[in-house]
DNA sequence: TCTCCTGTTTCATATAGAGCAACGATCGCA
DNA sequence: TGCGATCGTTGCTCTATATGAAACAGGAGA
């Protein structure tokens, strides 16, 4: 072992593969061959053969006999029900965005943050067609989605600046790309109580998020709508707010956060 | 390696001892320490350290620093995503699920079956305060819950044997445990073309369940209402089925079966 | 302060996993 | 039908690496 990090000095490297080879799996490519698998990872063809065995058998991931190809499997599944039924937020707020998808006609989200990203923990659909933008699961960046903004801007500077440094890739016209300005966007955040996106992550698409707090006071998710720019026009994005903000607060006073 | 079966023969021990870790964790025990794990799995704790490291490197498990127990991380949600995308029932049953519950008043589930088990892919909750007696990734026993004699009963005849084999457990007074009344059981229900479970597997909790088909026609998925006894009565099971019936071929029309 | 119980790290050793190459199986195309 | 090309699996060898025992380092609690 040649000069690895202090930190990955003590990680198993087999495992680290499969771990790997899981995450490799996206919403676009849901299935894959052990030779893409093997190009794509740079691991040899062997090793991903007898790693896809092993996550096969344990049913991380499922193989099609017919076209040998691989398919994420449902012990995946199981765990996530784990995973969601042990986070406060998730239980508490199924009601909530319910009454708010309701209220307002559009999709509801729950989020939090992971690995400075947003990550969806839970959504709640509405009747209209436009569906699948996003997915319970799926990551976006923190500075250009509002509830990723929200996020944000109630996290430490030092989260702000390593978000910063990373890079602000411009995904449309309205993406903030200037470290600047985005700074003093998520001051004004903190200020209003709430963030929105007019089409700053994706074209036509616009959304609302607040913040939800848990019991000291510390911002632990958010709660966002989402829609096509038709519906969630400019000149609603006071009122929408204001229903969504009422939504945040109200599962923050489930999560025990009163004030 | 000494006297491994052929078919663990090519497994990688240290990924099958990550993934057994991942799969230890329950819904009971959403929370594990490093020497819990060693002692439940017979691992050494110094293995189990590294192997956790990795985990929580890749994001698979989450350490609380203060606690410095672990739970399952987010990318095991972001993975979970993707496998529902995947399958084509769950994108189809969503709106048909809303109806049957609003129709009925009781939750609903779409599962399939999956290692001899039903799994829960699914799940629209009802607006009664009894909840939490399943969960998307659930898994329970095919031969006492009404989904999974649905899903049995249209199987082959090797997994039914392979099931009975394997030993009818009782869970209540009323499941079924002898082989041949469990085989003319689910001949009943090819027959009538759905089944129903009077409190086979939990005490005072009552469903009733009906096919899913493919486009070729088989059955691939179960759809199925619960509910507690006082709710779901037996005079009422044939009124319900029917719901639950056509709320099935709806979704296997949508899946492209038609007959 | 002194235990007891954690989890992490060190170190030596055995071994398990990686790479290579050869084998079948399957596919596409002529 | 036959011939390459592509792909996944499997022996085999060798070394990198995962393992276990023991020592170490932190807490927690008494």
């Amino acid at each position: 072992m040649l000069a690895l990090k202090k930190e990955e000095e003590s990680h198993l490297s087999s495992v680290k593969n499969a771990l790997r080879i899981l995450r490799s799996f996206t919403m676009d490519e849901p299935e894959k061959k052990i030779s893409d698998l093997s190009t794509a990872l740079g691991l040899n063809k062997s090793t991903v053969s007898r790693t896809m065995a092993t996550l096969a058998s344990e049913g991380f991931v499922y193989k099609d006999p017919e076209t040998k190809k691989y398919r994420l499997g449902l012990s995946i599944l199981s765990l996530s029900g784990i995973v969601n039924s042990n986070m406060d937020v998730y239980r508490e707020s199924q009601p909530i965005l319910n009454k708010l998808v309701e209220s307002i006609g559009e999709t509801a989200h729950i989020s939090v943050m992971d690995n400075l990203e947003v990550i969806y923990l839970q959504k709640v659909e509405c009747n209209h067609p436009v569906r699948f933008l996003t997915h319970v699961g799926r990551r976006n960046p923190l500075y250009c989605t509002s509830s990723g903004k929200v996020l944000l801007a109630y996290s430490n500077e030092n989260t702000i600046e390593t978000v910063i440094k990373k890079g602000l890739q411009s995904f449309t016209k309205n993406t903030i790309t200037d470290p600047q300005k985005l700074r003093t966007h998520l001051k004004n955040i903190k200020e209003n109580g709430f963030a929105y996106s007019i089409e700053e992550f994706l074209e036509g698409v616009n959304s609302i998020a607040a913040p939800v707090y848990d019991y000291k006071g510390r911002v632990i998710a958010a709660i966002s709508v989402v829609g096509p720019k038709q519906r969630i026009q400019q000149h609603k994005v006071q009122g929408i707010a204001k229903k969504v903000v009422s939504a945040g607060r109200e599962i923050s006073t489930r999560m025990g956060y009163w004030k």
